[in-house]
DNA sequence: CCGTTTTCTCAGGAGGATTTGAGTCTGGAT
DNA sequence: ATCCAGACTCAAATCCTCCTGAGAAAACGG
């Protein structure tokens, strides 16, 4: 199932959409405004976007450039009550894929939608899904990791730990904060397992080299630098 | 260099874009009508095609379909005087990716073309029933597959699950993403069904052969490659 | 209806992954 | 320099995933 979002403060329009939309077998999520949008497309993921442009808050165009400079690839269409030419321009130039004029025909408007999803690669590029650090490659897409290109076998928690540390490079982590994102466990164990993974993680990535990239910093956690 | 084809039967107009995209550092190729075109394009590769609507022999239109009956995936932007919403959406249905009315601004067309560039393209290419990896082969219209040409018969579950790996290459498949694409339950069930398909894929697609090609990530899932 | 094929469940066991706990080491404070 | 809490290390214990064969249930075809 197709999944599209739509940022449109005008609800009208946007139960407009969502019934149409919904009546070609998409699933539909809307919101009313532009910052809400942001979580929300930044955190789930989407086929394709719609967005208006005259949203409170953030804007149209502000918040397809900042979900571009995020590295987003969802197809976007933009909608806009204003027809001049500047503003369209703008908005492609911003990172919109395509662009339609308010008021604009449901049919044309589901064309648009098909158009922009049949030219939808069946998977996502493989770099998006890759975190670098230095000489560390790290691929969430393929769950590989290597250290100045050679490849490092690493168990699905080690995994898990190296993901959270690239995810937060130059970040001090506490073994709290550490342990609710890799264990789900937000009460306070005796246990000693982070300490135990942080050195399995230490023999596979630095053995063998000079430079260490997990530091200790007694009393607080753990860094990667 | 992104190679651009023109086909425009106004040589004012085909000259205008051909000297714009110039400028901007695409490669173009122009034709006048759309037998010359629908030669061109099916003979040489290209990374956008611009095409108008009205041209005398075979009109934009028919020679949209015509390229996209052909599995030709490139994208395609199409010109027209006319700019009735019904015209624009029987291009968009013909399998044009946008649509631009006379007169328009060169400036707006520049940001089209590079919106439409940006997108990437299609993994699949004219044999875009058939799925490759290394020596396997799995088409999807006859439903057959076979391993270094020897064919290899499959249930229709083995079938999908394999499908399924042959469109994710190198990418690893939670066994709840396997569920999910292949067996349509999200929620969690103590089955063990995926196992032990791979299993039997395993043997049919593997038995025999010295390399193996679906490996098993402990605590992540499986992976073609 | 019966036999065949396909799909799925179940249970046992091997082996790797994860966790524990105890002993050792270390860096910073006194 | 000494001390000690915190950090590290290692082996052992435990957990649990994955593989496999057998067979039940369901779907299919004649």
């Amino acid at each position: 199932m197709l999944k599209i979002g739509i940022a449109e403060d005008d609800l009208k329009i946007a139960e407009l959409l969502k019934s149409a939309l919904e009546e070609n077998d998409y699933q539909v999520l809307t919101v009313a405004n532009g910052i809400d949008a942001l979580n929300l497309f930044s955190s789930e993921s989407f086929n394709l976007l719609i967005i208006d442009v005259m949203m409170p808050g953030l804007n149209g165009i502000q918040l397809c450039k900042h979900l571009r400079e995020n590295a987003l690839q969802t197809p976007i269409l933009m909608l806009t009550a204003m027809g001049t030419i500047d503003d369209r321009v703008i908005g492609l130039e911003a990172g919109a894929d395509d662009y339609l004029v308010k008021p604009f025909h449901l049919r044309e408007l589901l064309a648009r939608v098909t158009a922009l999803l049949r030219r939808q690669p069946p998977i996502e590029t493989k770099t998006a899904h890759k975190l670098y650090f230095e000489d560390l490659i790290l691929d969430t897409y393929s769950k590989e990791v290597s250290r100045a290109g050679k490849p490092v076998e690493l168990s699905a928690k080690e995994f898990i730990l190296l993901e959270l540390f690239m995810r937060n490079p130059n970040r001090l982590l506490s073994r709290q904060f550490i342990a609710e994102q890799a264990w789900d466990i937000s009460f306070e164990t005796g246990t000693n397992v982070i300490d135990v993974y942080i050195n399995f993680l230490r023999k596979k990535i630095e053995k063998g080299f000079e430079r260490k990239l997990i530091h200790t910093k007694i009393n607080m956690g753990y860094i990667l630098k």
